[in-house]
RNA sequence: GCGGAAAUAGCUCAUUUGGUAGAGCGAUAGCUUCCCAAGCUAUAGGUGGCGGGUUCGAGCCCCGUUUUCCGCUCCA
C-alpha cells in the first residue's frame, strides 16, 4: 500500500496554517480526535456538503431530504440494535492483544471448573460476577477475574487490562431531573432518522417506491482509537440517502447507488484511479449485501463511502418495536410490504480530506536564475473557498476605486476576497495556498480600456478579459 | 487498548554534555514597486504542552498527565 506519511503531515500543517482545520480547544491543549474547521475549511465544508446535496435532492426527482434531530427516543436505538451490541464490558489481555466480553470469558472459565468436578467454585465465581455486573463494579470484575488466576486462551497468560465498558455511544440526560428514564443518546449514526420517518415523508411526500430520503448531519461515537486527523473523528458529518425499494429489486438498485455514487466522485475531476470498491465479505447484522468506495489517501486506500443492502431490517425492527406499521401499499402489484433499503453514506469529513489530498500540491517553479516554489490547493472551482480575489496592482492611481466597483459586482453572486497589501506575485501565492481559483488584477491599462487580467491558479497563466465579463467567466467555471 | 516516536513563535526548525531562548519563512504597519514568494524600515508573537520531582540552577535529567503521528488491534 503506497503511503506518503510526509504528505498528509505536510496536509495537516497547512490546514492549521491556512485556516483550514484546527485542533479543539486548542488552547486547553486539545480534545482527542475532535477538530474544528476555520474560516476556509468551514466554506470547504458548505461547498461540499452543498454540492452532495444538491445532485441528491434537486437532481433526483425521487430524492427529498430531510433534517431529523441528533436526540432520539432510546428505543430507536434499542430496535437498530446499537445498544446490545455495544453495552457489555470488556477486557484486553495484553500479551495477546486479544479482547473478551468479560461474562464470557468468567463462564468459560466456570465450564472448566466444572468440567474438573469443581461445581461448588464455579457457582460462586458466577454468583459473584453477576453481582459485580449488578453493581456496574469494573474495578471488583478485574480483581475476580485476577483471583481466579483466568488465563487468555491464546497466550496463555493473566496479564489483563483493566475492564472497560465499551459503548460507543455517547449518553446524556433529557430534562433536569437524571434518572435512569430520561437517559438518552446522541445518535450515532443519522440513518435512523430516516427510517423514523419513513411513513412521515412518504405520506406527507406523496412519494411512490422508488424513492430516496437524504440527510447530512452529525454524528456521534465515542471510539476506543480514534486517530489520522479528520479521518475518524468522534463527532463527525454523515452525508446519508436511503433508497426504499419494492422487495426483489434490492440487488439491481444495489448496483444502480454503486455506480451512481461513484460517478459522483469522478464528478469532482479526480482521477478514477485513486477509486477502488470494496466489498465486504463479512456483513454486519443488518446487512444483505455492502461495499466501500475506498480513496487513495496519502495514509492509502481508505473508505469514504458505504454503499449497503439493508433488507428491511430497519423497518421492520422499528416496526416491531414501536408496534406501527411501517409499510408501503404498491398499487402496481397490489400488495403491502415493507420495503427493502438501499443506503449510501458518506463521510463529509472524510470527503474534505480526500478534497484536500488531492488538491494538495507542491510545485518547483525554480529557473536557472532563482528559486522559487509555491504550494497550491488545486480545488475544483465550484468546492474553492473564495472563488475571486480582486487585486489592484498598486494601491495609489485610483486603481483600489476600481477594484472595490469590481468587488461590490461580484459579491451577491460567490465569494470573493479583496486584497491590496503586498507585491502582486506574492498575493497570488497566497490566493494559491487556500486554493483561489481565479485572481483579477486591475492595472493603469483598466483606466483607459476596462480590462483587467485574469489570472488562472493551477496554470498560473494571464489573460485579458473586459470587466464586465469577469461575473460571466467565472460563473461559468463555478457550475 | 498494546508498542514506538514526538511536543520550543502562526509554520519549519535550532539552542553540542543542565547556566534565565534564536533563525528562516510567515504576520502587522509604513516606504518603494506597472503582473508571480522583490527590496528597505519598524513592530508584534514563546512563564519551552501541562503538573510535579531532582538541583544553587531544568527547554535539556526523572515521574505523571494531555495531545499528535507511526505500527498492531478495533472499526454496525
Amino acid at each position: 500500500m503506497a503511503t506518503d506519511t510526509n504528505k498528509f503531515q505536510a496536509i495537516i500543517s497547512h490546514c492549521k496554517e491556512y485556516g483550514f482545520i484546527f485542533q479543539s480547544s486548542e488552547i486547553y491543549d486539545g480534545l482527542s480526535a475532535v477538530y474544528d474547521y476555520g474560516q476556509w475549511g468551514s466554506e470547504l465544508k458548505k461547498n461540499i456538503r452543498d454540492y452532495w446535496w444538491k445532485s441528491m435532492t434537486q437532481m433526483h426527482e425521487n430524492i427529498v431530504g430531510i433534517d431529523a434531530a441528533i436526540f432520539m427516543h432510546p428505543t430507536t436505538w434499542k430496535a437498530s440494535g446499537h445498544v446490545d451490541n455495544f453495552s457489555d464490558p470488556m477486557i484486553d489481555n495484553k500479551d495477546s492483544n486479544k479482547r473478551y466480553r468479560v461474562d464470557h470469558l468468567i463462564e468459560a472459565h466456570a465450564d472448566l471448573l466444572e468440567k474438573e468436578g469443581k461445581k461448588a467454585e464455579a457457582d460462586a465465581l458466577l454468583a459473584s460476577m453477576d453481582a459485580l455486573l449488578a453493581k456496574d463494579d469494573l474495578a471488583g470484575l478485574k480483581t475476580l477475574i485476577e483471583d481466579s488466576k483466568i488465563k487468555c486462551t491464546v497466550s496463555g497468560t493473566a496479564n489483563w487490562t483493566d475492564v472497560r465498558q465499551f459503548n460507543l455511544m455517547f449518553s446524556t440526560q433529557l430534562g433536569s431531573v437524571s434518572d435512569e428514564a430520561s437517559e438518552i443518546y446522541l445518535r450515532p449514526e443519522t440513518a435512523q432518522g430516516i427510517f423514523v420517518n419513513f411513513l412521515n415523508v412518504q405520506k406527507t411526500g406523496r412519494m411512490k417506491i422508488p424513492f430516496g430520503i437524504a440527510q447530512i448531519g452529525k454524528a456521534f461515537r465515542n471510539e476506543i482509537v480514534a486517530r489520522q486527523f479528520v479521518f475518524r473523528m468522534r463527532e463527525f458529518e454523515q452525508m446519508e440517502m436511503q433508497f426504499f425499494v419494492r422487495p426483489g429489486t434490492e440487488d439491481q438498485w444495489y448496483e444502480y447507488w454503486k455506480a451512481e455514487r461513484l460517478k459522483w466522485h469522478l464528478s469532482l475531476g479526480i482521477p478514477a484511479e485513486r477509486y477502488r470498491y470494496h466489498d465486504h465479505v463479512k456483513l454486519a447484522h443488518y446487512a444483505k449485501a455492502a461495499c466501500d468506495i475506498e480513496y487513495e489517501f496519502p495514509i492509502g486506500f481508505k473508505e469514504v463511502e458505504g454503499i449497503h443492502s439493508r433488507g428491511d431490517f430497519d423497518l421492520s425492527q422499528h416496526q416491531l418495536y414501536s408496534k406501527k406499521k411501517l409499510q408501503y401499499f404498491d398499487n402496481e402489484i397490489n400488495q403491502n410490504y415493507v420495503p427493502y433499503v438501499i443506503e449510501t453514506s458518506i463521510g463529509l469529513d472524510r470527503t474534505i480530506l480526500l478534497v484536500l489530498s488531492e488538491a494538495y500540491t507542491e510545485e518547483d517553479l525554480s529557473t536557472p536564475e532563482k528559486q522559487d516554489s509555491r504550494v497550491v490547493l488545486k480545488f475544483p472551482p465550484k468546492l474553492a473557498p473564495i472563488k475571486l480575489a480582486v487585486l489592484p496592482l498598486l494601491k495609489k492611481d485610483g486603481l483600489p476605486e476600481i477594484a472595490r466597483q469590481i468587488m461590490d459586482t461580484c459579491k451577491p453572486h460567490f465569494y470573493c476576497f479583496y486584497e491590496e497589501k503586498d507585491a502582486i506575485g506574492k498575493r497570488y501565492r497566497r490566493m494559491d495556498a487556500i486554493g483561489t481559483p481565479f485572481c483579477i488584477t486591475v492595472d493603469h491599462q483598466t483606466k483607459e480600456d476596462n480590462t483587467v487580467t485574469i489570472r488562472y491558479r493551477d496554470s498560473m497563466q494571464q489573460e485579458r478579459i473586459p470587466i464586465n465579463k469577469i461575473l460571466e467567466i467565472v460563473q461559468k467555471q463555478i457550475n
